[in-house]
DNA sequence: GGTAAACTTTGACCCAGATCAAGCGCGCGG
DNA sequence: CCGCGCGCTTGATCTGGGTCAAAGTTTACC
């Protein structure tokens, strides 16, 4: 396990590409200046534990790049993904010791952190900051609350759909890529990270992708490549409204 | 179906029962003169709806007392409850128009509500109540991720059991009941209910009732009057760590 | 006090998804 | 170039919880 390095900041938080999507979204430059003062980058390789559920945290964080989950894990090893972490979102609990599940990095990622103490001090001073995560973490509740939808009521062909359809949402917002109709993109989890995510097993994961290809509902190429060509009529497969405000 | 009544505040924010869970915990006798302005409660009768999910929210607010449920309904009927409010929980997301969720009264409950506007704009102005509502909303996330593993994860036995003892936990801070060992308390949820928390049909809920109480994890008294005579036994039943920090 | 409606229990049966078991294909180190 | 390991697929079988059905119990309202 080669070590993660901690580098000086290698870019401007003004230049930063979650600039305007991060907890730091609302700050104006003299905040900004504050917030670098403590923060510093971190860089993980995929398959690295970022912390330990119950481990001591001495700092919060955005990640940059690259993509970490949140999993909850039982003591007879039953797991559970709780969130999934794309570039902005925000690592950590301010006002908390300790973490409460396991964040690991799925791909390489790069994450801009913060010494915990003089954030949360910062956070006093900063309503721009506390607002933005305030905001972040409704959107949070939000979404957390819609997977339990998810995992309680649907089956495991509609719980494919839904999780392929908030990949390729997540995506689209992320490298506006227009793509009139078809979505492409890559599956950032393997088959066994999606079952923990949806409260599969991996086999049945396996069987309800091929029986959604069969269907030409996606298209494959080799196990990570995905092409929705229709994506109302994945919306459809997935249980929810078509076109739930899509085209906005 | 009688109109719910707009009462003039029957009490003072000072002897309020929840006054120092709420929202409002952290706020000064200045900061609550200003809250006073803009709240009124409601009163609503076991049954009746709150908020339907997509209706314009014109009011935030605090449950005073009783219990109402948060829940998600998909064309097809399926629905899946999605939070428990209990006296002090935050009702309703400040800077969204609209509800995300059905919002139902279980009990006759009585709500502190505030005119949305105003509350926001006071939000903004006073750091205690938007401080005090991240840590709460923080909360209801960790809840929320928490009940993913239970739905996600867990099977029927253990779900009941995860219930029972979060209903209990609950109840026990609200009307300190110390009861050496022993916990008692009554059951909020009809059992169609307790299903669409937890992800079952009736059947599998009443059924697994049963089994509990024939195994002596329960003892009930009427079909909604519960005693646990051994908690630790409870939360072994539900998967978790026993005794964890209960006793503190 | 009686009847209807709502809630609950219990039984019989079935099926979606888990479990167990092979085997494939690709990338990597030797 | 080979072989090993990891991620993935597919098949066979089993089972927990869903579905359908019936009947018991409580509550509410004439």
């Amino acid at each position: 396990m080669m070590q993660d390095e901690k580098l000086k900041s290698p870019h401007d938080c003004e230049d930063c590409p979650i600039r305007h999507r991060a907890v730091c979204a609302r700050c104006e430059a003299e905040e900004l200046e504050q917030l670098e003062e403590v923060k510093y980058y971190r860089n993980f390789q995929a398959g690295q534990t970022v912390i330990w559920s119950g481990d001591k945290m001495d700092f919060v964080g955005s990640v940059v790049s690259g993509i970490a989950t949140l999993t909850q894990t039982m003591e007879d090893g039953r797991t559970q993904m709780v969130g999934l972490l794309l570039p902005s979102d925000f690592v950590g609990r301010p006002g908390r010791e300790g973490s409460a599940y396991d964040v690991v990095a799925t791909t390489d990622m790069v994450m801009c952190c913060f010494r915990k103490k003089p954030f949360e001090q910062l956070m006093e001073r900063t309503p721009h900051i506390a607002q933005r995560l305030l905001e972040m973490t409704l959107d949070e509740l939000d979404a957390a609350r819609e997977w339990m939808l998810v995992l309680g009521r649907k089956n495991a062909r509609e719980k494919i759909a839904s999780l392929l359809s908030i990949i390729a949402r997540r995506d689209a917002t992320l490298h506006l890529r227009p793509t009139e109709g078809a979505l492409v993109f890559d599956l950032p989890l393997t088959r066994e990270a999606m079952a923990d995510y949806l409260g599969l097993t991996l086999e049945t994961v396996s069987r309800q992708i091929s029986a959604l290809k069969r269907d030409g509902v996606i298209l494959l190429e080799g196990k990570r490549h995905v092409t929705v060509p229709d994506v109302s009529r994945l919306m459809e497969e997935a249980g929810d409204d078509s076109d739930g405000g899509m085209f906005a």
